[in-house]
Parts: structure tokens; sequence; C-alpha cells
DNA sequence: GCAATGAATATTTTATTGATTATTCATAAT
DNA sequence: ATTATGAATAATCAATAAAATATTCATTGC
């Protein structure tokens, strides 16, 4: 790593530990520059402004997401049944668990999207995509049967908004949302599912949760 | 209708013109009062507080929303899945058309909400008890098959969440929300559809608009 | 006694100001 | 030439004062 990529890091290092536990806006280029041992000014060398600080750190927990969707595919031994199911319930998890243990996380994001709303939709995008794949992936084998693979992601996708932000919807408990998360996918399920294997789909269940979605 | 009724209605026609012509907080009580040729004080006799007369053309419109539901379930020679599809679409433009003509209802409804949390629950609630009707009509006629129709209509209900509060979440065009909820409500037919008659289902269309859904 | 008033009070909103903070940039150090 | 500084400036925020408004209630008129 360069130095001047060894500074950034550096920078985004203290920026998280003062977002986090002070907030975005209680936090001050001056305390991230005394941090660094460095003067305010010299922070604008290695970002263009304050917010570019929390579009950065908002990117990284995006990507992140996506990498423990990604890992999710990899599982072997799965139908495409349980991998939509356990990208689906995987996420919330991890977002609801997020927002629960660092709260301020939800102001950042809520920053990050006001003042860059590119970056909302390009995360949903690369949301979608990960559905896509699982789709395209159950079509092949004929789990799925799908007419248009790319509608009927769109539709599960939007199916499942209520759970990828939930506190911003409800104030429902998190057990509330996984027992109506569970109705939502059995119905999602045996529409996309082969007609003729539908006698036999029991409904979906609540899964074990992994340690991973538990990380903070 | 008693007097009093009638000076209550008098007071909500009043409101109703200020508040969607300057918005709630800009409309006073002494103008309420003054286009009702009363003094300030006399509107507490009619309602507890400014908020109550917010509170109870919420309240109207919410009913309204739930009669043109019923409506909609009336209409004879329709299957089930037609009426379902017949509602939410009516619900969308509905209440779309209605904040792009009426922006400020936006505003009502979130201070209403806002101080009165109970009211968007009992309105969800109202929402979904229309929906369970049609699911289960549709299951006794056998055109849909149902392990729970509670579980189903609370995943149809979650699932086209998106579409009855959209602007909201995003900024999408009409037309782009009409073509997605075809594919939400393909995917959701499919899935409450009885296996045997699947093969035959075509994709949703999009409905044509009727002339209630675009009244203001 | 009941309906209504409008002045009095409590609350909320708005405007103003001063202080803080983000950002820039001329200058200095390496 | 490159990196960094920190004082200068512009933008934002917080605190306060002033104004407007919601709500109450003692009083008035019927």
């Amino acid at each position: 790593m360069s130095e001047p990529e060894k500074i950034r890091e550096k920078i985004i290092d203290a920026a998280v530990e003062r977002f986090l536990h002070y907030g975005y806006p209680k936090t001050t280029i001056a305390e991230l520059a005394g941090d660094c041992a460095m003067s305010p000014g010299n922070i604008y060398r290695f970002f263009k402004g304050k917010i570019d600080i929390a579009a950065e750190i908002a990117r990284r927990e995006a990507l992140q997401a996506v990498e423990r969707m990604e890992a999710v595919l990899e599982c072997p031994y799965r139908s495409s049944r349980q991998r939509l199911e356990e990208v689906v319930f995987a996420d919330m998890r991890h977002t609801f668990h997020l927002l629960e243990n660092e709260p301020r996380v939800l102001e950042l994001a809520q920053v990050v999207v006001q003042e860059r709303p590119q970056f909302q939709i390009e995360s949903l995008r690369r949301e979608r995509r990960i559905f896509q794949r699982i789709l395209r992936d159950g079509a092949q084998t004929g789990e799925f049967v799908l007419d248009n693979i790319t509608h009927a992601t769109i539709a599960v996708h939007s199916a499942t908004l209520k759970y990828r932000y939930t506190q911003l919807f409800t104030n429902q408990t998190l057990e509330e949302l996984e027992r109506e998360l569970c109705f939502v996918l059995t119905l999602l399920v045996r529409g996309l599912t082969n007609p003729a294997s539908q006698e036999a789909l029991p409904p979906t269940e609540v899964p074990p949760e992994t340690e991973l979605e538990q990380a903070v």
C-alpha cells in the first residue's frame, strides 16, 4: 500500500471511530486531523470534502454486504430456494443488528443518500444482481420456471423491500419480521417454482442464525 | 344533520381548503375561525386541537380509500386474481395522482402519523382486511390454494408495500411503477394459484385506468 | 343554562446573532 | 517539486430573543 493510501486509511479509521461514536455532524474535520496528527487543511488532499469520507465508508459497507451475499451463493449443496431465502434473511438480520448495535449508521446512511442519491441506486442495483444470479441458476437447473428472469428478479427484489431497510418502515421486532418474511418467501418461492414440484413445497421456516450475521 | 355536526363540517371544509393550499403548519386556527365566522376559541368546542382536525380529514380519506377498494370487490364477473390486481393498481394510482395533484397531502399524512401512530396501524389493518377477503373468496372457489389465508394475506400485503406509499420510497414515474407492479403481481398470483391451472397463467398486464382513480 | 367570545397564557415558530466548523489557499518546510 | 501548514474565508450551526400561534378560560350575550 502506497504512503498516500495508508494515510487515507488512517483518516477513514479515525472517521469510522468518531462517526459511530459521536455521529457525523458532531465530528469535525479538525478532530479527524488531530487523530491523524495532521492539520485540517491536509485532510483535503485525501478527500474532496467531509461528505466524501462518509461516502467512502458507506461504499465499503455496501461492498461488504454484497460480499456476504456472494458468500451465501457459493455455499454448496443448496437449492436455489435455500440460497434465496438465506440471502434475504442474512441481509435483513445483518442490517437489523447493525442498526441495533450502531444506531449512528442510520444517520450516516441518510446523510450519504441525501447528498449522493446515486449511492442508493447503485446499492440497489448490486443487490438485484445477486438476486438475478440466484434466479438464473434456479431456472437453469429447472428448479424455477421463469418466463423472464429480469422481470422475476425485479418482482422478488421489490416484494422484499420491506425487509432490507426495515427500521425505516416499522418498529417491529426482529422476531416479527422473521415470521412475516417466511410468509412472503413461501409465496414468492411457490410462484417461482416449477408447478410440477409445487405440491411438495413446504412453507419457508426461519433459518438458524449464522455467526456472520451477528458481526459488527 | 344536527347543528353542531354542520359546524364541524364547515370547519373541516375550511381546513381541507387551507391545508391543501397553504399546508398544515401555515394554517392558523384564527384563519379557520375567520373562514367560519367564529372566534378561535369556539373551534375548540368542536375539535380538541388543531391536530384533531387533520386527523379527522385523514380518517375520512382513509375510509374513502377502503370504500373504493370495496367497490372493486363488488364488481361481478371477475376472478379473484382480477380483483387483487385491480385493488392494488387502483390504490397505487389513486395515491400517486393524489400526491401529484395535491402534494400537501403527504405533509398532512406525515403530521398525523407522527402525532397519532395508531392511525397508520389501523389504516394498514383495514387494507389488509380487504386483501384477506379477496384471498378467502379465491380459496373458497378453488382459484387459489392457500395453506393459511392469514399468512398469505400478510405476504401479499408486505410484498406490495412499495406500491402503496410509493412517493415515500422512490421517485419513479407511474409508468415505471406500473410495469414493476405487473411483475410482482404475476409472481404473487402464480404463488397463490392452484398449481393445476398455473400452466395457463398469463403475466399480469397493466389494467386500463378507470375514472375513479383520477378523481381528486 | 348554553353558545360564543376574545383577552390571557403557554407553546411553537421564526429571525437574529454570535460561535463553530468546513474549506481554501498563500506560505513554509522538506 | 512535493507535502504540509494554519490563518483567512465562507458556510453552517446553536443560542437567544422576538413574534406568532395554539389553547384555555373568565366573561358576555342570548
